[in-house]
DNA sequence: GCTTACCTGTCG
DNA sequence: CGACAGGTAAGC
């Protein structure tokens, strides 16, 4: 589910929340969540570390404890709410059972709830699975086992300058297929990319050395404007995305051609979706032509 | 590169 | 019922 601005978003809600706070024993309803170490380890390990702030590579979440990292990847449908008060999770689905209700989906598929010792949880839900968490020891530790292949942040590590040097070593990729790639640089996912690339009225399947120097500068400026605005508007709520206190994000209100395909452009030509990088993907085949050929056979 | 796998749900 | 979904790792 979450690209860089929904992680952000979540990052910003949830550092002031959970500052200083040290945590208590967590409860670990499904153990493949944790990545590293062990579920035991992770389970005994975890209790008496302090939070102490937040950060962000990428689409990764990093919260530095007074000794070693939380690291927390919501992948597609992950979800990380804040809660004031901890609930007793089989005491609520029994009554809902009683009076029919639905189990809200935060319940239903919380996989890790990670109290703290006044009280506030945080619950880790992910209706598909894919989410992932780890508890290193230090910065080594979050390099080689969590980060290994994941490249500069997008809106944190990169200047335009060296966002183009990164692309010129990557001339034959797909500019679609380059973005999406986190060890090529970090943050980008389907629903941006396709966002960004309308900014810049780049053809989502064009290649890297296709662009010239003023190109590639205006694909640097819709990648920053594009996540800025993301965060700014709350993130992008889709599907499932809820920030840390289950809110919506409000973007997707603002997106050009996700998910709009046969509806018109702003220029007025229909938006089409085709395959590119084996993601369904969204352009306007007018404001994003196709290299025109002349130079397109080598 | 592309495909498959990982999961569960929703939409057409 | 199949196709597809905000992500990524692993397999040709």
């Amino acid at each position: 589910m979450p690209e860089l601005p929904e992680v952000e978003v979540i990052r910003r809600e949830i550092e002031p929340l959970i500052k200083n706070k040290t945590f208590d024993v967590p409860v670990l309803y499904m153990p493949s969540t944790v990545d590293y170490p062990s579920p035991d380890e992770f389970t005994t390990s975890l209790p008496g570390r302090t939070a102490k702030n937040a950060r962000r590579k990428g689409k990764y979440l990093l919260i530095d404890l007074n000794d070693g990292i939380l690291a927390i990847h919501l992948r597609m449908t992950g979800s990380l709410l804040y809660k004031e008060e901890s609930v007793n999770h089989e005491a609520a689905a029994e009554e809902s059972a009683k009076t029919n209700e639905t189990i809200p989906a935060d319940q239903r598929f919380l996989r890790l709830a990670m109290p703290f010792t006044d009280g506030s949880v945080l619950h880790f839900s992910d209706m598909r699975r894919f989410g992932r968490v780890w508890l290193v020891e230090n910065e080594e530790q979050l390099q080689t086992i969590v980060l290994k292949n994941v490249g500069p942040d997008l809106l944190n590590d990169l200047c335009c300058e060296e966002f183009i040097e990164l692309l010129q070593k990557r001339k034959r990729s797909q500019l679609k297929a380059l973005l999406l790639d986190q060890g090529f640089a970090a943050g980008m996912g389907n629903i941006y990319t396709d966002e960004c690339l309308f900014r810049c009225g780049i053809h989502p399947r064009r290649q890297a050395e296709t662009l010239s120097p003023a190109d590639a500068e205006q694909l640097y400026r819709s990648i920053q404007d594009v996540l800025a605005d993301g965060i700014e508007h709350g993130g992008t709520t889709f599907r499932d995305y809820r920030n840390s206190s289950g809110a919506l994000g409000d973007f997707q209100s603002r997106l050009a051609v996700y998910g709009r395909k046969d509806e018109p452009c702003s220029c007025g030509a229909a938006i089409e979706k085709i395959t590119a990088a084996g993601r369904g993907t969204y352009y306007c085949p007018r404001c994003q032509a196709e290299q025109t050929g002349e130079e397109g056979c080598d």
